[in-house]
DNA sequence: ATGGTAGGTATCCTA
């Protein structure tokens, strides 16, 4: 089973990009994060018409929305409030094969690190507390489960174009890395991508539209992410970061992840 | 040190 993880900032300026995406990853579960639109306006036939039959979808009007496209029978979905608010940041399923997905898009945080003058920092840090006390309470501790989405914390220094000077940017304080341990710990998560790339090796999925050279620059981030259980650790074959995707136009600013999971 | 771009929507917010 292939799964990809991307996310797209606007389903529907990135639905061109479908063959590429499809073609370049050859996934059977595409999740989706900032899809951007109202459920009704989502384009369902789009992704159906090129096999991706089974949907869930959880999307609001302007912000967030995230979305799961599968070739794969969907057996149930389940959907959950997260910090007593309705902002559409997850959906999860558990396809026929067993296998559990949950698709987060976790809050940006803000510009300001700090929870008491910033709000959005404070529920982003709210928002990763949450999602490591849920894992924790889940039983039974083996069950197949796979975490992805834009999780908006790059943990390793490898992960940051500049580990010194992005310690106090959101997305790389000591305070957010801890938290996303937790949420890891909470379930016994293991990065898939990390698995397959040691973190020696600088890797993002992320650069900002603010570069004149996205590439050139390469002041990267690695903010998306694929986590699995230990019942799946074994499974993993495959990780990659399709980089070459930054270029598809209209480019996303986040790059698409792939993991292949064996059965 | 600063500001740079993109998307959706409404004339600004979020990233």
């Amino acid at each position: 089973m292939r799964l990809t993880t991307w996310n797209v900032n606007s389903v529907r300026l990135r639905t061109g990009h479908l063959p590429a995406l499809i073609e370049a990853t050859r996934a059977d579960v595409l999740c989706l994060q900032e899809t951007k639109v109202i459920d009704e306006a989502f384009p369902r036939d789009a992704f159906a018409e090129l096999g991706y039959r089974h949907q869930v979808i959880a999307g609001q009007k302007n912000h967030n929305g995230v979305a799961i496209l599968s070739r794969l029978p969907i057996d149930k979905h389940a959907s959950r409030v997260w910090c007593e608010r309705e902002d559409c940041r997850h959906a999860s399923i558990t396809l026929e094969n067993g296998i559990e997905i949950h698709d987060f898009y976790v809050p940006a945080g803000g510009d300001i690190p700090d929870p008491e003058e910033n709000p959005k920092f404070a529920h982003k840090l709210a928002f990763l507390r949450e999602m490591a006390a849920y894992f924790r309470k889940r039983r039974p501790r083996n069950a197949p489960i796979v975490l992805v989405g834009d999780l908006n914390v790059a943990p390793l220094e490898n992960d940051v174009w500049s580990h010194k000077q992005l310690l106090d940017v959101v997305s790389h304080t000591p305070i957010e890395v801890a938290l996303l341990g937790d949420v890891m710990k909470s379930y016994g998560f293991v990065d898939a991508v990390r698995r397959f790339v040691p973190p020696e090796q600088r890797l993002y999925t992320w650069w900002s539209y603010r570069a004149q050279d996205w590439a050139k620059s390469d002041r990267g981030r690695r903010l998306d992410h694929v986590w699995v259980s230990p019942a799946l650790e074994g499974r993993l074959r495959e990780a990659h970061v399709h980089k070459a995707a930054r270029d598809w136009t209209p480019p996303s600013d986040h790059v698409p992840v792939t993991v292949e999971i064996e059965g």
